[in-house]
DNA sequence: CGCGGGTTTGATGATGCTCAAGCCCGGTGG
DNA sequence: CCACCGGGCTTGAGCATCATCAAACCCGCG
């Protein structure tokens, strides 16, 4: 058994001896998702977690002009979910696609419990993973008070170069909300 | 000592015995607010977490047009934190407020540490309150996607009706990033 | 070579901001 | 008890930002 990436990063916040290490593997179950193919789809009952350890996923909604608007993106070392159908076990109004050939880590509502009954410090894991989530969605939302979609866009490819060679510039605009007719201009301005 | 309503809220979640209650009470200091007093200026480190028994606090920032630009409350029941700050120890670029007169339990972070190497079950807690938020982030970001801002102001309005009463319209107008001129007009139209 | 996904162009227009002014109303001091 | 003050809200004109729509273009890939 490969010590996984996240193995790797839950050992960065917690001691773990060989024998919890082997009693985590068995909860999180690798699977491999071809580009394109779905990890969950609207309607369904967001019942999981994903960790990606290599790859990228999307995570989109079907808007009023029926087009998919993007929420959020996940890559290498990142978890992802729906949180409200996670907790709530209501269905879920989001799709969550490969947009790259993807290595998942998934994690069941119910395992995830029971990890957290037979492991109680990776409870301290998770609330220090849900505590930087909050502190970025803090941030995020304060850029989005302060700055205009134009430099919202420039800030955010400085900040991620290496993404936006990654990804279709469209989703990059759709995440940042913004059409890919306005980017176009952005950028035509910026050379 | 009364059980505060944090106790309650924390003994909604896990089992505390009467002497972890003690333990903890210890860890949570009960401090009055005025109202228009602070708790936090800019460019003081975030060394707490707040937590509201009683009253309402607003979280904000001076932005480049040298205004208030508010991007939390927090009411009986919420904590409210700068988690940059507090996790990294960098100066915040938030005040923090009262605008009522408040009753709020404060936690530093070296407390905070220390309570949860005494008392571990209370990552539990914590784990949750931040898994909610983050769901709370993830369900207010997708209104801001979805929604217009008068879309997202009657739709803010009809969800907290009380909250609208409590605290003047314009905090309301900065929170939902609109001027308070084009609330005025959203609220004609609306009659 | 042709197809189709992704990007660009340009014209038009809506949404929501800015600025300046005035109004309303509750509180405070004379 | 009244006048005034000032915080909060409203009005209206003008304008910037950014979306919409339709079309063309570009280019990698089957």
């Amino acid at each position: 058994m490969p010590a996984s990436s996240l193995i790797q990063q839950i050992q960065q916040h917690i001691e773990l001896t060989d024998t919890e290490v082997l009693l985590l593997a068995n909860y999180f179950k690798p699977h491999h998702f071809k580009k394109k193919s779905f990890l969950l789809r609207q309607g369904q009952d967001c019942r999981t977690m994903y960790f990606v350890e290599q790859g990228c996923l999307r995570m989109y909604f079907i808007n009023k002009k029926a087009s998919e608007q993007i929420v959020q993106f996940a890559i290498d070392g990142w978890w992802l979910s729906d949180y409200f159908s996670f907790m709530d076990g209501t269905p879920s109004e989001y799709y969550i696609q490969a947009i790259e050939s993807s290595e998942v880590l998934i994690i069941e509502k119910l395992q995830f419990e029971e990890m957290l009954g037979k492991l109680p410090k990776m409870e301290r894991y998770f609330r220090i993973m849900m505590q930087k989530a909050v502190a970025a969605a803090q941030l995020r939302s304060k850029l989005l008070y302060e700055m205009t979609k134009e430099e919202f866009f420039q800030h955010f490819s400085t900040s991620f170069p290496g993404f936006m060679q990654r990804v279709p510039l469209y989703m990059v605009a759709s995440y940042l909300g913004l059409t890919p007719e306005y980017v176009s201009e952005i950028r035509k301005k910026q050379v």
